[in-house]
DNA sequence: GATGAATGAGTTTTCATTCAT
DNA sequence: CATGAATGAAAACTCATTCAT
């Protein structure tokens, strides 16, 4: 909505030069298409139209990079938008179950995944080799997000809305639902938006239904 | 249950030395660890106690190694047990979506995910990368796979089991939510299989319900 | 006596700005601790303070900061204090060895390496691998220094109190038990002045008597 | 006069191919020449005719490239020689001073100094900056050389040969004249062994006179 | 004068692959 | 078949120096 040209917000960072943000970008290109360890920092200087040592003098490795790269798209996944969504359900003791799902899902879908496709493609391949984005995501998303879901679940569950189970199992099908409908966008070319509203619909229903009572 | 010590198949491939069947058990496991471009040769030979000339009588290339390892699982994936399932349900029309949802899932999680899980692991982390494999995955697991569960998936649709939707979308529900299925089981320590056991019978049926007319 | 405290005299240097006599210190400090090859100009400024560019400003190249540094401390190991020492033995035929030595390695001491243990440490190292530097201490020191003193000790030989030998090989000896009381200092950890006084004593009676006919 | 060729004994280790003997032969020639620091491995590569990737095949770093020229040295000041010298001292009560520190002397120079020359330099010019290495010396010669040596000065003090000082202090004498002897020898250029010989033995007597009651 | 971003040549190190033994 | 020393191309990173602001 305010950024019409849905881009990985690498135009975000503050105090920036052009090539540090170019640096930034070419990155992003060059990882989520090769992946991290298959890229030489000689091609994503060659990209950002930069000698490779100017690289180094703002991210003193490889790594740090990465990190750079993939800290903001953690926090943007899960900090802002999500007060109003949980706290709206708090409050409003009637939010139906699809309601709350559909905004769960097209909130994260729409301020995060498709602003920052390249990132996340990035966060996925990667979390499973780097210890440090592991902590980063547990310290933020799990220990922010995931107990006010829980909160969630367990209130729709007293009200007969879930079936019974452990909150954690409906958590992971809620998740994993919502991860499938992104990677299958992977997968199928990126078309038009209203494919991607119908099957935000579908996977809404059927996670709906699917965990009903 | 027929296999006492679920590994990797290295041992099912026929016509191998020991020191080649020592560099394959080797490479799944540096592999799965640290990711196919993050691993040197040289590791793979010290593991596999062999020198580092040795890898390369045998694969010509690192990368063939790697192709080494992930087709048979391909191959396994798909053919073999997958037959009898979905004939089955072709033969007996009174087959209830839950118990081909549930030997579908179980299959696949006993006869490949169990036995070759350092194998799968390689596979859904560098199938990005590498055109070879996406090929191999089309060509086999696609055009064997999928058109006979597409069939299936018309078929309940038919007799009024699942609801209205392309068979495509239902088949992505269905597949998602069983890879889900598998990925929870990468974070949680592997545990108890009554656990898994459970989590079998919950997540089919949630995708029973959610597909469900 | 004079400085009470004993630091190396960049203070000394006159028309510098606080920036360079900033830059200055830093330099002695890491080249000192590090080696200058080991030492990185981004480390000086960052010690001093001062953006990487500024040093370059007033010495062109690296090299010409070490030379810097290192220019006063031989001058000063020469010339000033000398004069009246190997004078007033010149002039005063009875003046015994012993004083003369004492009087030599004391000023010695207390003139420069007290007060430039740095710059000291930096020439002693550095000097093998920098024709400039040597060439600046022969023109210095050795043409200036040396033959005062093999005329000295041509004195002693004649009055009978230094034994037969070349003046060059005198020389030698009482020019390495002088850097071995300076270097054992480096070794022992900095204490009291009263051990370097003893040591000194020490040495002087050694050299006196090592040397006597 | 064992090994007619004083060469640094890059020959003496065992089981290294002939170009990793060339490696090692041409790293001391670089390193003593232009100080460890200041000497890229491509140098060391050229000089040795052979490609950069072999020196890391045998050493992981330069700085182990480093440790394993220097440590024989370090090994060989201290320990074959040393046994007999001392227990002839402790042995022969009558063994009077000159000889022992004739012998002493005579021994080190003979045995290292003049067979790894260039080893040495790079000792003396490196052992500021690494601290392995110091801990090495220090370990190998500190403990096994100077209580032997401490305790033939105690004999001798008792015996009136030595005047009354603290054994450490003659110790820094004696050692500081030894590394005087070796010193000038870098300086002054490598001619005839005959001055080298008087200059030893002008030495020796240098120092026992010094040292004497 | 001062700054610090930028450069690019150079450095150490890695590694898949080859080949003589 | 197996070995492991050797290669060389490429990788990540360093750093003295320049220059626009």
């Amino acid at each position: 909505m305010t950024d019409p040209t849905p881009t990985d917000a690498v135009a975000d960072e503050p105090k920036l030069t052009k090539k540090q943000r170019a640096i930034l970008e070419a990155a992003l290109d060059v990882f989520s298409e090769r992946g991290f360890a298959r890229t030489a920092t000689s091609e994503i200087a060659r990209r950002a139209s930069v000698a490779e040592g100017t690289i180094f003098r703002t991210w003193r490795t490889k790594k740090d990079l990465l990190i750079a790269l993939v800290t903001p798209v953690i926090l943007k996944l899960v900090v802002p938008y999500f007060i109003k969504e949980v706290q709206g359900v708090a409050e409003d003791a009637d939010a139906d179950l699809p309601t709350f799902v559909r905004s769960l899902y097209r909130n994260r879908v729409e301020h995060v995944v498709k602003r920052h496709p390249r990132a996340v493609r990035i966060l996925v391949q990667e979390i499973a080799f780097h210890p440090e984005i592991q902590e980063l995501l547990r310290d933020q998303a799990m220990d922010q997000l995931v107990p006010h879901l829980l909160d969630a679940i367990g209130r729709y569950q007293a009200a007969g809305v879930i079936a019974e189970m452990p909150r954690e199992a409906a958590l992971r099908l809620l998740v994993v639902n919502f991860a499938g409908m992104l990677v299958s966008g992977y997968f199928a070319p990126p078309d038009k938006d209203v494919d991607q509203e119908v099957e935000l619909d579908r996977t809404v229903d059927f996670v709906v239904k699917g965990l009903s009572a």
